[in-house]
DNA sequence: GGCGTACGATTACATTTGTAGTCACAAGAC
DNA sequence: GTCTTGTGACTACAAATGTAATCGTACGCC
């Protein structure tokens, strides 16, 4: 059952997905930078994300080392398609035109997407 | 302050974007085909999106006209570019890209951004 | 002109989320 | 072997959210 992550609970996933096992004090520290979280919070973040199946822990002496259950990649495309859907009626050509109309588009990234579609055409 | 808008709440917003001024009863006879709310429940979301400033209310004899205050596109260029920056670091083409490997691009959403590319670029 | 009724306003309450303090306990220090 | 201390577990609590019932009141009917 993937129950919903929160935007807190988010953070630490990343922090996760980039660097995988870490015990609960380097994740806080690797937060630090970007939040001002205490400890407290962050091992209250962790819990609830084990309690929801998106960590796994496996103990390493009298801690536990905390590692994704999910992959980034199934994450990102659920909240993807949730997101498109909900506001552009599961079509992608409205947000990219959104974006382009903000300018908020570089050339490389245009770049970047013509070769994608390209390599879709293919 | 754009006071952040929830998911219940966006739903009503959505009928408002559509049809332009309407009474409670008529956004609760909208939203009675996608969602099960009470009318009571409608009620609640009204008034709660009047103090976010996100609807404008008019009399209109005993009862009240509700109509947007804020653009749709105003709302979803500031959902758009909070979701990518949170996913995706800010760029676009990563999210085109997971959809590209999801296989959720028909080739008229891929003739449509190639189009709107093609724009960018003049 | 009293009365029901349709409205918005107010109140209610459980759940989720953000944020954090406290507790119990095992491992290591001495 | 006791004492400290670092850990996860448990508890706390306010705000936001989802969902809804109830209240007060102005209008229109008869």
């Amino acid at each position: 059952m993937a129950e919903r992550i929160s935007d807190a609970e988010h953070a630490v996933m990343e922090v996760l997905w980039d660097h995988a096992p870490l015990d609960a004090q380097s994740i806080y520290d690797r937060l630090s930078g970007s939040q001002s979280w205490t400890l407290a919070t962050v091992k209250t973040l962790l819990s609830r994300l084990v309690s929801k199946d998106a960590l796994a822990t496996q103990a390493q002496g009298r801690k536990f080392l905390y590692r994704p259950a999910i992959e980034r990649t199934a994450y990102v495309a659920g909240e993807s398609h949730r997101f498109v859907d909900r506001l552009f009626g599961g079509k992608l050509s409205p947000l990219v035109a959104q974006f382009a109309e903000s300018e908020k588009l570089s050339p490389e990234d245009i770049a970047e997407i013509e070769a994608l579609l390209q390599e879709l055409k293919k």
